[in-house]
RNA sequence: GGGGAGAUUCCAGAGUGGCCAAAUGGGGCAGACUGUAAAUCUGUUGCGAAAGCUUCGGAGGUUCGAAUCCUUCUCUCCCCA
């Protein structure tokens, strides 16, 4: 059994912790979950931590469980947002709950003979039948309002002025009384989450030490952050999700590979399980020869295996390698059809007919028009002019027309849109 | 309920009768450089090939001419009760 504070202090993933948890964990198996809230019904990269943290968790021997907010969902919680939310609706619920589910499932070891195998419950299953009575009496007694307002979550939004509503306050009491209900009936100890919710985990805490006298801890894991100072996981496309409909395996695999150097020492200790030597030793390369990347590249190699598996990955990486490498028109033209559909596949695109080129065309108006890959002929011809546009690998001149000889295996066009955006147009 | 300020192009924010498709900054996009980076420099950033057309909260009006003046509506913010 590995010391499992330790790694995660190494892989700079401890935020904070209650105090005796580094015992607590030495002494035996424990077991810990974290929540997962159904905003949406997949998971996005910024969900990764947490389900890494799970994933380190297990590895050191313990058992991690991971909670999906069927419940809390319905609630929202308020930590550290500035404005009231939004409800989802049951049906759209337990949709997201499906598909979160599934997500989590490939990561952790869900093996029978396992003793740590991982669970997933879901606290609507407990929560459902609890009445609003009921809960009030049990549960809300042990917690007062002045506790419950000296949150930092709940201030904030008090002292701003903004207010929030009697659903988002009891928010922390419901998260509260999911971590006393696997306390007591799954042996759970210890409630992993982000920074943002030391709050409402030590709210927990203190619930299972109120009503039972009991112990339990809180562990926190940093926000993560990016050097530049932008959001983590967001691209100008929107979050990165796991989904591979969402976010193609390809559009995944470039995202870490195009993550900064700073920001990749720190990742790919916390996104990646490779040991502490490999990851030094891998540092080391990197700092000698940054130019050449390595660490995105492991990174890259690593997380997008984790997430799609390793088809996912090599299609990735070959697609990479045609789009970003020396590859010319004729490496395009020798692809066949498959192939060349899996290089492209997530990269956005239109459908044009045939006979829309079979007179030559300006470029312009094809660009735009035609292909709708600018929305607007000025701003396609402004591109052309500034030498941004390459139609099969070939940067095009303002002046040539496309026509007919521009379509690969008889249905492709690959253009290219400044150096890092493809835009692919299938004939029909 | 009373009084005041305001709504401008992706954002912030100038413009207060013609020189305004609208300063400046940010952001975006692109080029050079590079490592599919960062930093930097350069170009570009309503539509249109052009003539020209549509834009300054909505609607109407004054004027040869309005983002700029008038009327009215909607919304936002501030102060007093």
């Amino acid at each position: 059994m590995s010391d499992f504070i330790d790694t995660i202090t190494w892989r700079g993933m401890l935020h904070d912790m209650t105090p005796g948890l580094t015992e607590h964990l030495k002494s035996g198996m424990r077991t810990a979950y974290l929540g997962f809230d159904p905003t949406a019904d997949s998971l996005h990269i910024g969900h990764l931590v947490g389900v890494m943290t799970l994933v380190h968790f297990q590895r050191a021997g313990h058992k991690p469980l991971a909670l999906v907010g069927g419940a809390t969902g319905m609630i929202g919680d308020p930590s550290f947002k500035s404005a009231e939310r939004n409800l989802l609706d049951m049906d759209t619920l337990s949709y997201n709950v499906a598909g979160i589910k599934k997500q989590l499932s490939e990561f952790l070891d869900f093996s029978d003979t396992l003793s740590n195998r991982a669970e997933i419950v879901n606290n609507y299953d407990w929560m459902a039948g609890f009445t609003f009575l009921d809960f009030i009496r049990d549960v809300g007694k042990h917690i007062t309002v002045n506790y419950m307002m000296a949150k930092d979550s709940v201030r904030k939004r008090i002292e701003d002025g903004s207010g929030m509503s009697f659903t988002e306050f009891s928010y922390q009491l419901i998260q509260g009384y999911d971590f006393y209900h696997l306390w007591k009936h799954k042996g759970v100890t210890i409630q992993l989450g982000g920074s943002d919710q030391w709050g409402n985990i030590v709210t927990g805490t203190e619930l299972i030490r109120r009503m039972e006298g009991g112990t339990a801890y809180a562990l926190t894991v940093p926000l993560i952050t990016k050097a530049d100072g932008t959001k983590f996981g967001k691209t100008e496309s929107g979050s990165v999700w796991l989904d591979p409909v969402k976010t193609s395996p390809y559009a995944f695999y470039q995202f870490w590979l195009n993550v900064s150097d700073e920001d990749a020492e720190k990742y790919i200790k916390i996104f990646t399980t490779l040991p502490k030597e490999e990851i030094e030793s891998l540092v080391d390369e990197h700092r000698n020869a940054a130019h050449l990347r390595i660490l995105q590249k492991v990174l890259a190699r690593e997380v997008t295996t984790l997430v799609h598996g390793s088809s996912e990955f090599t299609s990735a990486l070959k697609a990479s390698e045609i789009l970003f490498g020396k590859s010319s028109a004729d490496d395009l033209r020798s692809l066949d059809e498959r192939t060349f559909l899996q290089v492209f596949e997530g990269v956005p695109g239109s459908e044009v007919s045939r006979l829309s080129i079979d007179q030559p065309v300006d470029p312009a108006v094809f660009l735009a028009d035609i292909a709708k890959a600018y929305p607007s002929r000025g701003e396609a011809r402004r591109m052309l002019q500034q030498g941004a546009v390459m139609i099969n690998k070939e940067k095009w001149p303002l002046e040539r027309f496309i026509t007919k000889d521009q379509i690969l295996n008889g249905k492709f066009m690959l253009i290219q849109k400044g150096k890092k955006n493809y835009f692919l147009v299938k004939f029909v």
